[in-house]
DNA sequence: TTCATCTTCGCAAGGACATTGCCAAAGGTT
DNA sequence: AACCTTTGGCAATGTCCTTGCGAAGATGAA
C-alpha cells in the first residue's frame, strides 16, 4: 500500500469535481508537468485508488425521481443463505446500493424508481422474489439533502 | 427541451460506465463519426442532461473502511426544524448521503469513517451536535454488496 | 409535387493533447 | 562519499479534439 502526498490528494480532489478534465489542465492545477501528472494518475488508477469515472446524469432526463430505502431481513445468517440472496439482488438494475448490515435488519438497499407505479413493479417482480426474505420494509425519500460521491478530502 | 434518441442514450450509457473514455472511442461505440459525437456530447452537457463527471475513489484505499447507516429522528417536522438540521448536517464531510424520509425515522444518513474510533469521534463531534435530534440509531455495514453510481439504462 | 429551410451527418485540417524514453535532481542508505 | 531509488522535466511522436464546410435527409408550405 502506498502513501499519498499532497499532490496525489490534489489530483483526486480535482478529478472528483471534474472527472473529464484534460491531463494538461489537471497537471497545471496540481503544479506538475503533464508527463509527471500522467504517470501519477496512471498509478492511482491501476492501484485501484481511483476505481472509475462516471458521468452524472440529470434525474429529470432519466425520469428516475423516486428513491426508496428498503430494509430486508432473511430467514437465517448462514453463508449459503447470504450468498444466494446477494447473487439475486445483484441482478436487479434498480438497486443502486446494497449493504449487509449489523443490527435489526440484515440488508439495506437503495432503490431507484421512476414513480410509485414503477416501484410497485420493482417490489413485485424483484424484491418479493428475492430468496430467503422474511421481511421487507420500504421507506421513501422525500428529499435528497446530500449526495456526495466520496468523502470530502 | 429536446428529445433523446437511441444514440443519445447510448452516449449517456457509455459515459456512465466510463466517464473518461476518449471522444474517438465513444464515437465508435455509438456508431458516429468523432465530430458528430463531439457535437452531440456538447449539447448533452450544455443542456444539463449530463451534469458532470466524477472520479470514483475507493473508500478502502483512502482508509475509509467503515460505512455506517444512521437513522435520525427530530423533535418535530416544522420547516424551520428541518432547515436547521439540514444546514448543519451538510457541514459534516463524512456524511455521504442524507435523505429526508417518510416512515419511522426522519432522516437516513450514510456515513464514512476510517475505523470504529474515527466513527466514535464523528458521532460525538458531529452527529450528536446536530440540532433538534431526539434519537440516533447507528448500524454498521459488514459488507458492500452493490454500489452503483446510477441506474442501469 | 416542388422548393425552401432546418437539422445533422461525414470529411478534412490544424491545433491541442497524451504518452514514452531519456536524463537530471533530490533523498535516503551503506 | 558513493550508490541506489524515486520522481520530475523535457522532447518527440502519435493520437485526439475541434471547427469549417458541403452534402444528405427531413420537414413544412405553397
Amino acid at each position: 500500500m502506498s502513501e499519498h502526498d499532497a499532490i496525489d490528494l490534489a489530483i483526486m480532489r480535482t478529478l472528483q469535481k471534474n472527472g473529464r478534465i484534460s491531463n494538461a489542465e489537471l497537471a497545471q492545477k496540481v503544479g506538475l508537468s503533464a508527463s509527471a501528472c500522467s504517470r501519477r494518475l496512471d498509478i492511482l488508477e491501476k492501484s485501484g485508488v481511483i476505481s472509475g469515472y462516471h458521468a452524472r446524469l440529470s434525474h429529470k432526463a432519466l425520469d428516475y425521481k423516486m428513491i426508496a430505502i428498503v430494509h430486508i431481513s432473511l430467514s437465517g445468517q448462514f453463508a449459503k443463505t447470504l450468498t444466494e440472496f446477494e447473487a439475486a439482488v445483484r441482478l436487479c438494475p434498480n438497486v443502486l446500493v446494497c449493504y449487509l448490515m449489523s443490527g435489526e435488519y440484515d440488508y439495506i438497499l437503495r432503490v431507484a424508481a421512476k414513480d410509485l407505479e414503477d416501484y410497485e413493479r420493482i417490489h413485485r417482480d424483484w424484491l418479493s422474489a428475492l430468496p430467503h426474505v422474511v421481511k421487507i420494509n420500504s421507506s421513501f425519500a422525500l428529499r435528497e439533502v446530500i449526495d456526495r460521491p466520496n468523502v470530502g478530502l
